[in-house]
RNA sequence: GGUUCGGUAGUUCAGUCUGGUUAGAAUACCUGCCUGUCACGCAGGGGGUCGCGGGUUCGAGUCCCGUCCGGACCGCCA
């Protein structure tokens, strides 16, 4: 027998009990007639004990040549400790060795397994195996499978049905770039990986099963990030007979029952914010509202003093940072260096100190009275010792550049608490987004989306007005979740691919087969899906999904441990008909 | 496609701005000593294509150009 114990399992309880367990040598401590080994498995480290006379001096022997990571067996009886260690499980108790196995040697690892790695990102995912082996990689990963676990719980509680759907599927050009198949058996032909399962649940819902749901891989051949993947996990939910509201109750019950499950944590408020609300209020549909620092308009306030570039500007907008008037010109230097970056893009930023003794000091006095100030100062409910922050051009774009630096300034301001949990629900998303790249509408959400019926009309005279049945889930400033009320009407589905510029025969060709179902009794549905890793990620309180993963890819997509992707023979390549021709470089 | 930061010992980094003796620290590794360690301690030791290529210079880790690799971000992500 390899082991009667794991490695945390031991207390004092046990004492005078033979055992045996088996592990990794985490560390070893010779102290000349003492020897102790730090003995690892995945719940826990126990401490083995040698000593020179006691312990046969073979075992001893073995003992010395024990090095990181190499993999042993040992028996031997459950001792309390002379010395014990209150940081450790384990602590009270050691194991007298009477006996060591090798089962394996290893190679000295290239970073420290431990809690605090000394490892790098490159080098920790090359050696992968290895990193997983350490606390806080299997701790996500634990909390990973109790998150899964515990979905999976609720949903079957409220009658939901898993039922996996196809991974080779049909590309089509709307939404993010297709991973492609080629098809050996079909001459020419690719499938695709799927983006989401989205066509297949809502015919599924066709099909009867009201309430299906699925802890699915889907695929994006799009730029990485800290929080996306090329192929990552969706919980991805339908129901039928369903309106918007049924579906908000639903998830909320889901997610209050993971904080509190797997965090212990009680979510009391999810309030709803419309899209429209948290444009104007913050400056992104997916508001972090774990800090204030929401948007007040100056136009009325700003306007007509003489300052151009306020005159000239669509919008004015600001918000009150709390208690920053003391900061120094170098402070409020770097704040206008941040704004004008490129990838803010602001042209400056305009500041106003609400002074202790009442006064103002801003970089437009030139152009505004002290009443003046005190009039914008009311409106943002600033008090002195607080710091207004003002931006002004386009309004869509403004906003966007006064929403990088309110984020900024809840890091600035260390506002950002991991631990703390602000969700909320954005409702009435707008139904289409024109693309200034294709000078066309296209499915902010996806196609399949409903507008909500009584913008209906609006579709031929302003559809950049036409509010959707869509929503999203967001907490602190992550989207978790998003999902619609789809349509399930034929003539409406055809109207939406009209308008988003198919042809009739384009839709049909495409989308044939989910037009085709909704002419068989279609139910009202709509759904849900949640990004997992993120929602992992979350609740492990980091921002990159990457250690929540157990394999993931690096910034170009490649896996550097099995190094993928990688070229094929060209056996390979001429069973799938294809043939690689690559772009001549310089 | 773009912006930006980085690449120096097995590893994490300092040194580069302001070029100049034998490129350092910590940790890991190896050897010896150590009977209550648990971040063990003490003494000693080995370990470098300063990412790669070119240029400037009497002299380049350091300055310039190019290139590759990695991180964060913008675009992109229905």
């Amino acid at each position: 027998m390899l082991r009667t114990h794991t490695c945390g399992a031991l207390t004092i309880a046990d004492v005078n009990k033979q055992v045996t367990l088996s592990g990794w040598v985490q560390k070893t401590r010779d102290k000349g007639g003492l020897i102790w080994i730090d003995l690892r498995d995945r719940y826990g480290i126990t401490q083995l004990l040698m000593e020179e006379g006691r312990t046969a001096a073979e075992v001893i022997e073995i003992a010395r040549t024990l090095g990181r990571e190499f993999v042993i067996s040992v028996r031997g009886k459950v001792i309390e400790r002379e010395s014990k260690n209150p940081k450790m499980a384990t602590g009270d108790v050691e194991i007298d060795v009477t006996s060591i196995q090798l089962l394996n040697k290893s190679k000295t690892p290239p970073f420290t397994i431990e809690d605090k790695t000394d490892g790098g990102e490159e080098l920790r995912l090359k050696y992968r195996y290895l990193d997983l082996r350490r606390n806080p990689l299997k701790e996500n990963l634990m909390l990973r499978h109790k998150l899964s676990l515990e979905t999976r719980k609720y949903l079957d509680s409220q009658m939901f049905v898993e039922i996996e759907t196809p991974y080779l599927i049909k590309s089509t050009p709307e939404g993010a770039r297709d991973f492609v198949v080629p098809s050996r058996m079909n001459e020419g032909q690719f499938y695709a990986l799927p983006q989401s399962p989205q066509t297949f649940k809502q015919l599924l819902m066709v099909a009867g099963y009201d309430r299906y749901y699925q802890v699915v891989k889907c695929f994006r051949d799009e730029d990485l990030r800290a929080d996306r993947q090329p192929e990552f996990t969706q919980i991805d939910c339908e129901m039928a007979f369903v309106e918007q509201e049924d579906i908000l109750n639903t998830f909320e019950g889901l997610i209050k029952y993971l904080f509190k499950e797997v965090k212990g944590v009680d979510i009391e408020k999810m309030p709803r914010m419309t899209y429209d609300d948290a444009m104007k209020l913050y400056g992104s549909d997916k508001p972090d509202l774990r800090f204030g620092m929401q948007f007040v308009e100056l136009n009325e306030l700003a306007k007509d003093k003489g300052f151009s570039i306020f005159d000239e500007a669509e919008l004015v907008v600001g918000f009150n940072a709390s208690g920053c008037a003391g900061y120094t010109r170098k402070q409020l230097d770097g704040l206008t260096d941040f704004v004008r970056k490129p990838q803010v893009g602001a042209k400056g930023l305009v500041y106003v100190k609400y002074n202790e003794d009442g006064t103002f000091k801003s970089s437009v006095d030139k152009f505004y009275t002290q009443d003046d100030l005190k009039a914008w100062a009311e409106k943002m409910d600033a008090q002195p010792g607080d710091l207004m922050l003002i931006l002004s051009g386009d309004a869509e774009k403004t906003r966007k550049q006064l929403n990088v630096l309110r984020l900024h300034m809840g890091d600035l301001l260390e506002l950002k608490d991991p631990y703390n949990y602000n969700p909320l629900w954005v409702v009435d998303f707008p139904l289409l987004e024109w693309d200034e790249e294709h000078e066309r509408y296209h499915a902010m959400h996806h196609p399949f989306t409903s507008p909500k019926p009584q913008d209906i009309v609006l579709l031929e005279t302003d559809p950049g007005a036409v509010r959707a049945n869509a929503y999203d889930f967001v907490i602190n400033g992550v989207e978790i979740g998003g999902g619609s009320i789809r349509i399930h009407d034929r003539d409406l589905q055809k109207l939406m691919f009209k308008h988003l510029g198919f042809t009739d025969e384009q839709a049909q060709d495409q989308f044939g087969f989910l037009m085709n179902a909704f002419e068989y009794g279609a139910p009202p549905h709509g759904g849900i899906a949640f990004g997992f890793d993120r929602l992992a990620a979350l609740f492990g309180g980091q921002d990159s999904i990457r250690d929540f993963i157990a394999f993931p890819k690096n910034n170009n997509g490649r896996d550097v441990m099995i190094d993928s992707p990688s070229v094929i023979a060209n056996e390979q390549l001429d069973e799938l008909n294809l043939k690689v021709v690559l772009p001549k470089k310089g």
